[in-house]
DNA sequence: TATGAATGAGGCTTCATTCAT
DNA sequence: CATGAATGAAGCCTCATTCAT
């Protein structure tokens, strides 16, 4: 069985409860859709009985807030996290919104595309409450775009544009990035840097596409 | 009866038969998604019974099909019709491609969203065509994009990453963009078309933001 | 087959759809309760799948509903049919009651039974609706009781003991009366008219039991 | 914590273990029946989980199995005390079995409830005990009423009937007597004494009707 | 074509009961 | 004794689809 033994300090054990069925969760709700997925399908790929699940959450409803919940927060955190060690450079500032961005939407490919693709399935009041923090996530663009416009540092006339772009393209990379194929994320994150930059009319970078 | 009359030239009678019946399905589907739908939603919405839509499609999923196919045939073949229209300059080219691109997708926000979101629930061997359909639009880009390079006229060393942006940022649009916002289609079409140029490097142009 | 040839012109023929429904339910439901009774034992003794009973009916409480509300909507205007029909003497009044009484919850014992132990499981706002045409009916014997009182043909110091008094103990007979027994129905009757007068202190009668 | 100090000797220690789960189940199983209350139901409003519920009673039939039975010998039991106490007088004697008749069914009235509603949820060979306890429990009645007929003091032609109306009353206060209403409990006794007198034409009382 | 009843599978959830801790 | 997680059956209900009318 998977961490069985203590043979591997590196080796994570299998997650059981709650995360086990979170994380079956969103691999099979990634694939299928929240209807398109049933709580047997969920539990069944978290290695128990469809009733046992209703011992960690409610219903299957709860299940995907849950998720929802933990994915929105966990970006913003960490969104905001970055910009506090990013200094004041509104260069600065927008690449490391546009790393932490892609490196976290990479490391969670799937629950990214569910938080973008389940939305709809998510009901009131959780579904308000998670637009209201994407907005954030949003204004968080915005500001560093604002900024380096206002500062001069930005050249485009379309601030606002440019920054929901950068956002949308940014997020939708969890739809098409393939581990296994021809850049790795650190590469693409530079990729993805020069290419915000040039939207909102930064400086051109030093050649770093690698 | 809507439609009844024939008072209003411009008024378009109510659909029926087939045509009602996707209308009807875009709607609900794009709302609820595939599996979030059932067929008594659709044909009631479409204002018939359940077992009547069976007189006009054999499944629920000859239902997504058609649909799916249909616009994925309709993008392509207005985006030739575009690029047929658009010469030989390569920022014509792009900007014809974003034109189009954003275009489409405003008219028909709720298609788009199915396409998006719903290729999961298409069944092969309709998925695999769709997803070919998929690459084929994309290709346009790149070659617009790789064309531009080639000649000079676009300056970025990420032109794959920049053409799958682009379409990634117009495909976008159909999530957020609301006829009665700020923007207007044409002002969106024109600042849509600026930021494209600005992620391939191309020649800055005049102020053309609306 | 039960009714399929003609032969029988005073067999009725079997019920279907709602009809069978109710009836099957009332069987069903009578023996084992609300709870204890599943939709699938309904619809199995209707001679149907579980699933087409949701065509005649939205849910088991619907149809437990229907059952009640008819049911007690029978006995108030046979009741009152009753009553116009017994002239102006309290004691033809209150033979009267109780005879449709009997009858009725003779005829129909396991409907009578339902409503006596379901009441509970019927959801508001029918439950209240119901209880209070319980009342209403009640309130027909308190008036045939009341009156004869003041007008001193019956004797008793006790008339809202003895008027529920007698409601109860005839609606008790569905509990325990035998079609096969020692008694008739009609019988049955005669005999609680006698036992009813003399709870009221009403005139001793003739011999009449049968 | 309830009954935690000694302080109020008049206080009753709330129950614990096996009749804190017999108390529970009476309460929840009067409100929604046998088949309407869940396990987890009674162990929650006992105070345990569920689990623990299987540490005092094999199953959940047992727990109402225990209940019927101690309440059908109860009821037994202090009927025959009463007949002890009474005499030899056939008024005497019918008045006491009318008095602990109503005095036991208004002293647990839920247990009454369940006694009568759910005798059907009750499986074999329980059952079969209880229905032969409840018989007993009639012909102690039939046998007053009958001596009482023999021996000239009751006048009526209906002995069986009486008999078991009178039973059937006395049985039914528990589903509408409220402590906190017209009546008390004494008056409902004199009350229903003097109208059990009159069912079997017995000699009309002083008034003694409170 | 259209309907509405029917079906059998399957959906989400609850249940009585067991058992390791 | 008590807990809480687990299970397999079952409960209510919805679904896609079929078919007689």
């Amino acid at each position: 069985m998977a961490g069985a033994a203590g043979s591997d300090p590196t080796a994570r054990p299998a997650p059981v409860g709650e995360a086990a069925i979170l994380q079956a969760a969103i691999a099979v709700m990634a694939e299928h859709g929240y209807h398109g997925t049933s709580v047997r399908d969920i539990a069944e790929r978290a290695g128990l009985s469809a009733g046992a699940l209703y011992h960690h959450f409610a219903s299957k409803q709860e299940v995907l807030a849950t998720i929802m919940e933990r994915g929105i927060k966990a970006l913003l955190s960490r969104t905001r996290t970055a910009l506090d060690g990013a200094g004041d450079d509104p260069v600065a500032r927008l690449r490391a919104l546009v790393e932490v961005q892609i490196l976290f939407h990479l490391q969670d490919q799937r629950g990214t595309l569910l938080g973008t693709s389940e939305l709809r399935a998510l009901e009131e009041p959780v579904r308000t409450r998670h637009l209201a923090k994407r907005a954030q996530q949003q204004r968080l663009f915005d500001a560093v775009v604002a900024d380096g416009v206002e500062r001069g540092v930005f050249a485009t006339p379309l601030a606002s544009e440019a920054s929901r772009a950068i956002v949308v393209m940014c997020t939708g990379v969890a739809a098409w990035f393939s581990p296994s194929g021809r850049l790795s994320g650190r590469q693409l994150v530079a990729r993805y840097q020069r290419l915000a930059l040039a939207m909102v009319g930064g400086p051109a970078p030093e050649d770093d596409t690698g």
